[in-house]
DNA sequence: TGTACATCAGTGAACGCGCGTTCACTGATGTAC
DNA sequence: TGTACATCAGTGAACGCGCGTTCACTGATGTAC
């Protein structure tokens, strides 16, 4: 697996399949999902326009490859900070830090249409990330019923994945500070006033 | 004002505008915003491929009119059930119900990337919209101070948004029952557990 | 170690297609007198 | 009420372009003997 670094492009790559997930992933993130060429991605990454399709076979493979690796991706990046008594509530944040940080993936992957859903690979890593916040909120609810446990996984995820695409789509940083620690207290406030009002009104 | 009922259909439409703008919703729930083309919402309005661009000019003069309606109706469907002493949570679920049922005009409506976002008419019914949020939190706090309005806005707004979004592109439908009821309930156990949780965070 | 051959990785020219845009035109409506 | 003309709403043919796909090919690597 000797890496050739003449001045010359070899023309073997060695590395195009991955150069095409970061080109087509940079893509996404400078023109959306929704523009997303061939031709553009091998341009961008300096290949030819048929090699993308040598690779992934058309757009849906490519897309495939870019949401398994953004489900592996937030996964490891969750997956540590769930162990203590606040893993819940550390696991939202590193949700919405993995959305900030890796946009192009996190459009992805809330976008099937855009793969193939059925894909073997794409199907493990989701449920792996999935079964990561449901591990997490076990937990956190301890004695709880199987209710509460889905309950609050669907809570929980709803305001972190709310808050992700609001502030990467609704122009969110305009209203809010930029001071992230700051922000965090806000929100935390929120939800516990959202809590109460929720509580008032179940009873 | 008079619409003529003839077997032939008139050379002037009448409401071509419209029109287009009904297809183009009909097809961004079908296909996707990525897909959109102005000669496929021709064909689906039954006008000719250069009809929208003589109202419209182009494709982001159509998604611009599309979420400007969208602001519109959501603010119509949810000022009027923010009133009572629920109305913060009132408006979250009617939020949800936008979505649901008008998918296209939600999906346009976030992605500013489609659409003229310094368009005016736009930007009036998105402040529109965001002012009804921001009353009915201030309704729901009362005595409370303006960051816990920002900090209840934004964890409303993030747990109605974020469940709108995962139930249409997440199959959150297979992981849910069907009964909107049942999972109102749990779903309203979960945000009084995350509050807790969040609480005890605080502390 | 050398040689022959199969396989793999990537190229680039060629194709047909749907697209957005332009433009001269047509059919209908509104308005001035 | 009638007529002439301007304006508006919408058409359809034509254009050039970038796209996805195909395919014969090339350069490099792996393997059998």
């Amino acid at each position: 697996m000797v890496m050739p670094r003449s001045a010359l492009r070899p023309y073997h790559h060695g590395r195009l399949r991955q150069a095409v997930i970061e080109a087509a992933v940079q893509e996404v993130e400078a023109a959306g999902a929704g523009h997303l060429s061939m031709r553009e991605i091998a341009r961008r990454a300096g290949v030819s326009h048929a090699a993308p399709a040598y690779h992934f076979g058309d757009k849906a493979g490519i897309f495939t490859a870019i949401a398994t690796e953004g489900f592996r991706l937030i996964t490891e990046r969750i997956a540590p900070v769930t162990g203590g008594p606040d893993g819940f509530i550390q696991g939202g944040a590193a949700y919405v830090g993995f959305a900030v940080e890796h946009p192009g993936h996190f459009e992805v992957m809330f976008r099937p249409d855009l793969y193939r859903a059925d894909d073997l690979d794409l199907i493990a890593a989701r449920d792996a990330a999935f079964g990561v916040m449901v591990d997490s909120a076990r937990a956190a609810v301890a004695a709880g019923e199987a209710d509460d446990i889905t309950g609050l996984v669907v809570a929980g995820w709803s305001a972190a994945h709310g808050f992700a695409t609001l502030w990467l789509h609704a122009n969110l940083q305009d209203k809010l500070g930029t001071d992230p620690a700051a922000f965090a207290a806000t929100f935390a406030g929120g939800l516990v006033t959202l809590g109460e009002i929720a509580r008032r009104q179940q009873l």
